[in-house]
RNA sequence: GGAGGCGUCGCCUAGUCAGGUCUAUGGCGCCCGCCUGCUAAGCGGGUUUGGGGCUACAACCCCAUCGAGGGUUCAAAUCCCUCCGCCUCCGCCA
């Protein structure tokens, strides 16, 4: 959710951030007309519920008087007149309060409902379009070459007992797989790796829930793709794609401090996608798959840290990448390829040879205060006011990695070379075929 | 799965049975001031959150807020319903 008053003091601006994104401009100013009803039917409300009050307190008052005097023994008729008479008052008044306390009521939820379907204001800087629109900063190392014909992922993943997707599917269908052996070692290995290099630099590591409920996913704005979201009628929870949710959740409603820095957390969990939208892509292997595993990093800071912060997790994703000794490429996301939630977004993208390009590894998003506000997350100023957080999260490994890890790393034997840094976290330093 | 208890403005707590100066009590903590060789103590004041109005984003005024949402009523922390969470016991289970 965007700040109402940047609204309302700058359209134009929300206005060119729709733009750029590709979506609805028109959404602007019917968010403002929502907002204007329901200002003016709140003062209607508001202002006939503090008459209904002090009539009321009338009728308090006179009661009062008449118990009294029931009490003691005195005449009553006077008394009497006087409180049916301004409970006569609170009557009328009543019904035409619940009117307009409903109109309001309304005029709020609508007003709302149309806010949220704005995204996020696009950071300065952000390139325009789509898709294919983004910018590449930067080319770190260069594509792998080999001296005899590489093998995929998949091909090197069966000799080394390492990935067995026949047996995968046979379980849990289409896009399952099982890592085995020394897959499985080295799956835990790059997350351990992962979540040290995380703890070094002050994160705190957390295994989170996987399982949701319906306003903790809404409120990261992951249910606008709702189409790729499991979700479990029977107890109306959703099954989260990213710790990232969970991690956005744990704060809701909280007042959180902030004064000695950034609250770093990173999330090691179990992820689930539908990938409804993308039949027929990356069949092969496990670049794209229903369920895998995954470290996210997530930030909580304020606001005016948050574009610093952002360029840290990138750092963070590098210093990985680059410990993992694979050649990636680093993109400038375009505006219309972002989340709702995010206001930039960086990608990291591995080379794969046997695929010669490269694939995206990581991506970092900075949320501003986008999804603090749909989570009523908060810190206290230095004035002592409340403004929401800004969130931020950053990838430090997943599964697709053993696809660059593999393909990259390989010789003509079918063996694969591991990474120096990641050696002491499996005890192997090379992965021999069966 | 069954039975019972509980949820009050940072923490603890009064109020709920018998609806009406509840404009939610008191303590702790915290903030400001006074007093004071220093510290402590003492004294006075302040201290939920959100929204709206007016504005200097101040002060001030108004509305809402007693886990959440409905309902009854002139009036709800208080009565009724639904949901959420926590605790205890029983059952079942890795």
């Amino acid at each position: 959710m965007i700040d109402i008053k940047l609204l309302r003091d700058n359209p134009d601006l929300v206005r060119a951030s729709q733009r750029s994104r590709g979506a609805d401009e028109s959404l602007v100013d019917s968010v403002l007309a929502a907002d204007e009803k329901r200002r003016t039917s709140l003062q209607e409300f508001e202002a006939l519920r503090g008459q209904q009050k002090s009539v009321s307190k009338n009728v308090g008052a006179a009661m009062g008087a008449l118990n009294a005097a029931k009490k003691k023994g005195e005449p009553t008729e006077d008394l009497e007149r006087a409180a049916q008479q301004a409970r006569d008052d609170a009557t009328t008044l009543s019904a035409r309060v619940k009117e307009l306390e409903q109109g309001a009521a309304e005029a709020g939820r609508d007003f709302e409902s149309r806010l949220k379907q704005l995204d996020n204001v696009v950071l300065d800087g952000v390139p325009p379009g789509g898709e294919d629109d983004f910018v590449e900063l930067e080319k770190v190392g260069e594509p792998t070459r080999f001296d005899f014909e590489p093998l995929d992922h998949l091909a090197l993943g069966e000799r080394l007992g390492a990935i067995d997707m026949e047996r995968g599917a046979k379980v849990g269908g289409a896009r399952f797989y099982f890592l085995t052996g020394v897959g499985a070692r080295l799956e835990l290995a790059m997350l351990n790796m992962a979540v040290a290099q995380a703890v070094e630099y002050g994160f705190t590591p957390m295994i989170t829930p996987t399982l949701v409920r319906p306003e903790i996913m809404d409120g990261t704005g992951y249910l606008d793709a709702h189409e790729d979201v499991y979700h479990l009628p029977a107890d109306d929870l959703y099954l989260t794609g990213t710790s990232e949710v969970a991690l956005a959740g744990y704060h809701k409603d909280e007042i959180i401090d902030l004064a000695d820095g950034p609250r770093r957390y990173a999330g090691w969990s179990t992820c689930y996608r539908r990938e409804a939208g993308s039949h027929g892509k990356d069949t092969r292997g496990i670049i794209r798959v229903h369920q895998f595993q995954k470290v996210e990093m997530f930030v909580y800071c304020k606001p005016e840290d948050a574009v610093a912060e952002h360029q840290r997790l990138l750092a963070w994703e590098r210093e990985m990448l680059g410990k993992m000794e694979l050649p990636y490429r680093i993109i400038d996301t375009a505006a219309g390829d972002l989340g709702g939630s995010a206001a930039r977004k960086f990608d990291c993208e591995a080379w794969v040879p046997t695929q010669g390009r490269y694939r995206e590894l990581t991506s970092t998003s900075n949320c501003t205060t986008y999804q603090a506000r749909r989570l009523n997350t908060r810190f206290r100023t230095e004035e002592g006011r409340t403004e929401p957080v800004a969130t931020l999260n950053g990838t430090l490994a997943t599964t697709r990695w053993l696809v660059a890890i593999l393909e990259n790393h390989q010789q003509a034997d079918g063996s694969v070379v591991v990474p120096k840094a990641l050696q002491p976290f499996l005890g192997l330093d090379v992965l021999k075929p069966l």
